[in-house]
This record gives C-alpha cells, structure tokens and sequence, in this order.
DNA sequence: GATCCTCGAGTTCT
DNA sequence: CTCGAGGATC
C-alpha cells in the first residue's frame, strides 16, 4: 500500500480525517436520514481506514470507527448498577385515565390553563442507558430491574445508529437514555434468510431486539437490523441541558444522537388526545412496533415540581393502545377438573398469534361467562391477552357464526372418572362428585400437598406427580413419605442421583408448621389466610381434631361456610387417619407461641407487595413484614397502609396512586425491615 | 339488605 | 390476572 511509505505525522493526520468523515456520514445517515454519499463511496472510505490501520496498528483507538464490532465472545454479562434509576412509566388504557393523569397535573401544580406537552410514540424494544465520558461512549446498560442492569457495552457498539464519539461539545458526562429495537422490515427479511438456512426464527421484533443487545458474541449483533432512538437524559455534568423535553431532543441530535421524529410538542389533553388518535391511525405504516404513545410534561421545572410516585415519574405517562385482538375459531371445549372438583370450561383454539405469542388456550372460567359471551363450538372468536399475560376470549362473532355451531353442554358426568356432576344453583361452578376417588382431583390434592407454598417438596410437580399417581406408587398425601429409592428408580426419566435428590426434598419438608400443614391439607376455602389465622388461633392440630363449627367460627375471618367445612374436615375419619399417618411418618412441627407484642412493631398495618422486588424474593419480604406483625394483604384498599412496589408495577400500584395509599419502594421496605429490628428466623 | 374488602381457586406461555 | 363468593360492616 502506498501509505505504508507515509511518515507517521501524515498517517495520523489522514486517520483523522477518515474518522471524522465517516462518523460524520454516520451523522447525516442515523440521525438526519439523508446521506450525502453513497453506500460504496462510504465503504470504500472504511475501507482506506482499515488498510491504514493495518500499516499503523499504533493509531487504533477504541473510537475508531473500525472498532466497531469486537470479537470477543464474553463468559456472561457483568452486572451495573444505575447512578440514577432508570423508570417505568405509569399506564393509561383509556382517554378517561388520560384525563385523569392531566387533571393530577393541574392540581399538583395549581395552574390553570392547557399544560405543555411532549409526545411521543412508546417503542416497542428495549430500554437502555449509555454513558459518555469526554464525548467518548464509556457505556452501555440494560434497564434490568431499574436499580441495576447488565453491561452490554460491545453489543450497543455493533449498532451503527450509536455513535462512538459525541459531536459538537459534548458535556464531560452525560447519560442518555433511549430505546433499542428492531424495524419491522429488518425483522421480517432476518426472519426471512433464517428460514431459507433452516435456522430458528424469532416470534416478534421485541425479542429478537431483546436477544440481540443480550449476546455474548457482538458479532452476533452486529448481524442484527437493530436502531436506537434516544429520548432522555440520567447523569450530566458539565453542561446545562435544555429546559424543554422537545429542545432536549434536539440537542441530544446536534450531539449526533438519533431521535424519533414522530416527537411533537403539544397543548393540553386535547393536543395529547390527538396526537394518539393521529399516530393510532399511522401505527400500522410505521416502520417499527410501538405499543402507544408517551406524553411528557414539558418543561422541566414543573416536571421537578411533580416528583415521582415510587418508581414511576408523575410527570409522564404511557397511554397504551388497546390490546390486539386476533380472530380464531373455536375448535372445542374441554372441561379440566381442579382440586375441588371444579369443573373449568377451557377454549381449545385454533393456534393464533396474539400479543406475540402463539395461543391455543384459553380459559373461559365457568358455564355462566359461557352464556354470557354465548359461546359456541365452531364460533369464530376474538382472543386478546388480558393484561398483556392471559389469554381470553373477548368475544364472540355472531354474524359469523357457521350452522353446524354447537353449545358447549356442561357435561353430567366427570370427564375423569365418571362421576356425577353437580351444580348448585346459587353458584357459579359446577363440580365433580368424586372427591378423592377422581384422579384429577387426587393429582390436584397431591400437587397442592407438595407446593411450595404448603409442604414445599422441591421436585415434586405435576409431571412427577402423574407418574407416581399412574404407577400406584401415590394414592393419599401421606404415601410420599413412604416412597424409596427402589421404587422411585424404576420411573421414566429419574436415575439414581434424582431419586436421592427428591427424597431429600420430601425428607426436608417433614419439618414444618401448623400453617404451612392446614393449607396443604386443602380443606374447602382454607387458603394460606385462613390457615394461619386457624394456626394463630388454636396453637396446635389437637385442639382442631376436637373442634366444632361454632368454636372454628370463633375464628377471625371464619363465618358460618367455612367453619362447617373445618368441622368436617377434622370429623372425618379418613382424614383424622391420614393426619395420624403423617404425624407416625415424621411430620413435625413447632407449637405455635404466642407472639411477644413487644416483637410485634408492625402489628395492625397492611400491606400489599406488587411487582418485582431485586434484592429479595417477594417471599422473604412478607416473611420479615409478618414476622414484626404486619399483615400482607393481596388486593389494595383504603385500609392499606402502604403499597411496597417493585419493578414493572401493575394495576395494584395504580390502584395505590388513585386511593392516594404511600407507596413504598424496595429500598424503604428494606429500611423498615432492618429498623424494625426484623428478625430473620421466620 | 347492600356494599366493601378479602380471600380462594383456577389459568397461559416461555 | 380475573372471577366468584364468604365475611364484616353499616
């Protein structure tokens, strides 16, 4: 190569020159979408940079656009923790709660007329958070749980839409935030070469972009039709940001980094309104997936004045587009027997992909939400994901219903065994009369037995439980403690090592408590609640054996159903048998004391645990808040004390704000924790 | 008797 | 997460 006779000076001088002109190609290409070059004149650009490196190792530097992709294949992904947390966004379904969001504004601030606005569309991809120091990407994390995320710095470099190097003057430090995804057409031709290669194809744009950022190999991801577009800032230093969220855009631009363009000022709730009606109608021609519109408070010394409400800012909110509703056929209905008998109608659907995934159930809960919905075998249906999770059928399309569709009929007998089936006529269920003769009832008893949060035989579910049942190995509660290695060896699928596994789980679980013991033996309406009040209340098992149903009504929370149900579950003598059985099998527990009120700090407050916590598991938390006498309750009301929220919140968290209920968040539970003096041996 | 609050039970898919 | 129903309260 000619260069290779350069001195060293001038070398340096046209490596500089090649960097600037290709990350300002960059510029013109992400961020204002119109190059000024073509394509071949910008590879033969990169291509002078890479032989001159090639003869002058001694120029690479880390930004040189050359250093784009690594090849460095990572173990795992190094955990960081965020300087600032990074935020999820309080959820509007409906233009009322739109309303509402506007209307806490006005209130909070005490203004009166339209408030300023910045929308934008809410990208469906991955949030992260990228770092640069001096101008220099540092870099880049996964939101994660909010606290902390995973460093995926390699792989945000393989993305050509990132810059390496600020442009202009960048502050010393600055964080921006923004959201990584996957065009629909780069998807689509990926899915596309995938296939023609015999290669596995991923389900939706959200994923791929998700699996992509998340490789161990940025070679893997440079290969990805993966874009950014930023949209705020965490840490600065060093420079004043704009005060208004749409002139923060357009610096973050004159930086060289890449904004929607779908970003609009707007006024009031009316200009929100509009502006979701206007993209809602555009959504479908975008080139990417956006699940609804985000609108921002606009100016950032209101924005201050609002706050946060836990981990959500009170000065945005996402206002979400209805969830996709999919049509399907009805193939059949098919009843599951639970643990009670219960007889659940359960949708058999012709697979569709909905809310991106392939559903092919659905539950349809009970013969009366059958009638309502009037749903029929061979109808065409609509399906929705409620709440983004599960799958329901919405309804019904009747103009399309074929003549052949047939009622769906409760049926007389139990699917299972055979038994009859009854229905009372004041309730909603209908059930099996076969009790523990049924063997859907029996594997439902025996699975609730072992589940975590009664016995808590770790191994022991619903597969295992099938085998054990069909083998004869398994017929009452009381047979797993009677099963050994042998016998447990001769089953499909388990060698030695899961056999000696299991036993020892099942070995464990002997010691337990009275709580965890009432609720495993699953008598009717005796959930975990119920249990441990009637644990609290009678200390021990001997006193229920002798119990009558006005004494267990005596019982918190117990009236007159429930306390006949106990009753006679503690009467009958299969029963009384099989709590013998367990007690000779070495089933053990502690006699409950009576808690010290002086250990009971928290005694009298209710609270409610929702979304994800990091630190601990949900599990722990209300050990440690019960342990110190609070309650933790499941559904939020004005009774609440206070709401602890996790990460990715849902409706609870909601509830909480319009009740106007504290909301806690991980960091302040683990404070009262520790402050309570919490003791960690419950 | 009406209303609110809780709890229990069942469920999807990766 | 959602529905239904038991219990408490007024």
């Amino acid at each position: 190569m000619g260069d290779q006779r350069l001195p060293l000076s001038q070398a340096k001088q046209r490596h500089q020159e090649l960097c600037r002109a290709i990350a300002g190609h960059n510029y013109r290409y992400h961020v204002l979408d119109d190059p000024e070059i073509s394509d071949a004149a910008y590879d033969s650009l990169m291509r002078d940079l890479l032989a001159l490196e090639a003869a002058w190792p001694e120029l690479l530097t880390a930004e040189s656009p050359s250093q784009r992709v690594g090849d460095l294949r990572r173990e795992s992904l190094a955990d960081i923790r965020h300087r600032l947390p990074m935020l999820s966004l309080d959820n509007a379904f409906s233009e009322a709660e739109v309303e509402a969001f506007d209307r806490r504004i006005h209130e909070r601030l005490g203004v009166a007329g339209d408030i300023d606005y910045a929308a934008e569309p809410k990208l469906d991809g991955l949030a992260i958070a990228l770092l640069y120091r001096n101008g220099r990407l540092e870099h880049a994390v996964t939101r994660g749980d909010g606290s902390t995320g995973e460093d995926v710095t390699a792989n945000v470099r393989a993305i050509r839409s990132v810059p390496l190097t600020l442009l202009g003057r960048p502050p010393n430090e600055l964080e921006v935030r923004g959201e990584i995804f996957m065009p629909v057409a780069g998807f689509e031709k990926m899915n596309r070469d995938a296939a023609a290669r015999n290669e596995r194809t991923f389900v939706n744009p959200r994923n791929a972009a998700a699996g992509a950022v998340r490789q161990l190999d940025p070679r893997v991801t440079a290969s990805r039709p993966l874009e950014i577009f930023f949209y705020s800032i965490g840490v600065i230093d060093g420079a004043e940001p704009p005060q208004r969220q749409s002139d923060l855009l357009a610096w973050l631009r004159t930086l060289g980094l890449r904004t929607c363009m779908e970003a609009r000022a707007v006024r009031g709730l009316a200009g929100c309104l509009d502006y979701y009606r206007s993209v809602g109608a555009r959504r479908g021609t975008l080139p990417y997936q956006i699940d609804g519109v985000v609108y921002k408070v606009e100016d950032r010394a209101q924005q201050e004045q609002l706050g946060f409400v836990s981990r959500a800012p009170r000065w945005a909110i996402a206002h979400k587009f209805p969830a996709e509703e999919v049509e399907t056929q009805l193939r059949d209905v098919e009843f599951q027997v639970g643990r009670t008998g219960a007889l659940t109608p359960v949708a058999r659907l012709v697979p569709v992909f909905v809310g991106g995934v392939t559903v092919s159930n659905a539950t349809l809960h009970n013969m009366d939400e059958v009638e309502r919905k009037d749903v029929r075998i061979g109808d065409s249906v609509v399906v929705r994901r409620a709440g983004d999770v599960i799958p329901e059928v919405a309804r019904v399309l009747l103009a399309r219903r074929p003549a052949d569709a047939r009622p769906v009929v409760l049926p007389a007998e139990c699917p299972v065994c055979g038994s009859l089936v009854v229905r009372d006529p004041d309730e909603a269920v209908a059930r099996c009369t076969g009790g523990y003769s049924c063997a859907a009832q029996r594997k439902e008893a025996l699975r609730h037995f072992a589940s975590r949060r009664a016995m808590n035989i770790e191994g022991l579910g619903e597969k295992l439980i099938d085998q054990l049942v069909d083998a004869g190995l398994l017929r009452r509660p009381s047979d797993i403690y009677r099963l050994d290695a042998q016998q447990l060896a001769a089953l499909d699928r388990m060698g030695d090592k899961s056999a000696a596994k299991l036993l020892s789980a099942i070995d464990n679980s002997r010691s337990t408590s009275l709580p965890r013991l009432l609720f495993a033996l699953g008598i009717r309406d005796v959930g975990e609640a119920t249990a441990l009040a009637l644990a609290r209340h009678f200390g021990d098992l001997d006193p229920l054996l002798q119990v009558d149903a006005a004494q267990a009504e005596q019982v918190r929370d117990v009236g007159p159903v429930i306390a006949a149900h106990v009753a006679a579950y503690f009467h009958n003598e299969e029963h009384r048998q099989l709590l013998r059985e367990l007690r000779e099998l070495g089933v053990r527990w502690p006699a409950l004391a009576r808690p010290e009120p002086a250990l009971q700090p928290l005694s009298g407050r209710i609270y409610v645990l929702t979304g994800t916590l990091q630190a601990m598991t949900r599990e722990v938390a209300e050990q440690g808040l019960i342990a110190l006498g609070a309650k933790v309750s499941g559904s939020v009301s004005r009774k609440t004390t206070a709401v602890i929220a996790g990460a990715d919140a849902g409706s609870k968290l909601k509830k909480a704000v319009e009740l106007g209920l504290p909301v806690l968040d991980e960091a302040e539970l683990q404070k009262i924790l520790a402050t309570q003096g919490g003791r960690q041996d419950s």
